[in-house]
DNA sequence: TCAATACTTGACAATATTGCCATATTCACA
DNA sequence: TGTGAATATGGCAATATTGTCAAGTATTGA
């Protein structure tokens, strides 16, 4: 179906930016309020607000007001998992272009 | 690292696209040709080549030329475990937001 | 060699994303 | 009430993505 393509692509359109995968990395340890990541990032504070909104709205993280502070965690930790996965993709990559290098230096291409 | 999470981020990116997804979700049983692809996704010929190509770029799909046609096919059964991960995080959210509106119905809410 | 087929790609306008500054907003506490 | 601290957001320029048309390359077969 075209409609769960959609929200499929928003969700990955959401992890496509470097500094939200970092936030979310951060995450894996448990919450964190803006400050925090915005100081283990070494990002602006609005940058990071904004990021944290993006992620948020995908229903990727949840916000929880305390004080004056917004602590963020992780809405589902299948997201971990998911990256976990998505790991083992770059590990393949990283092999067989391992591979292919080892081939060409001993002539073995083509 | 800062190198890492830029990788993840272009590889979602690359996921970040409704017919990007659809073409990924319709090589699950195998090959397919550029002209296949457009067909079954009803779009044009160009727009299938370009979506092809960031798919190609990262290195997601394979593609192999036999005479006039262009095979495509993922580079990595990792991808389709991928997105079934992706899935199970689409229908928690799904039943969460069940939860959520079967207590507003119910006014449980705050 | 010529024409047809399958695919890719340059160019470009339309649209979306991003980072940052300045300005809200919300809360704690004197 | 007034001040400061933590977060969010409007506005905007810079940059990136997208779809389409037209033109290009490569292959097959007459």
């Amino acid at each position: 179906m075209t409609e769960l393509s959609r929200f499929k692509a928003d969700f990955f359109r959401a992890l496509a930016h470097p500094l939200r995968i970092r936030i979310v990395d951060e995450l894996r340890s448990g919450e964190l309020t803006v400050q925090e990541l915005g100081f283990r990032l070494g990002a602006e504070q609005s940058t990071v607000s904004r990021h944290l909104a993006v992620l948020r709205g995908r229903g990727i993280l949840n916000a929880r007001k305390e004080g004056q502070t917004v602590r963020y965690s992780a809405a589902d930790a299948t997201l971990f998992r998911l990256l976990d996965v998505a790991r083992t993709m770059f590990n393949h990559q990283l092999s067989e272009l391992q591979t292919t290098l080892a081939d060409l230096k001993h002539g073995n291409s083509r």
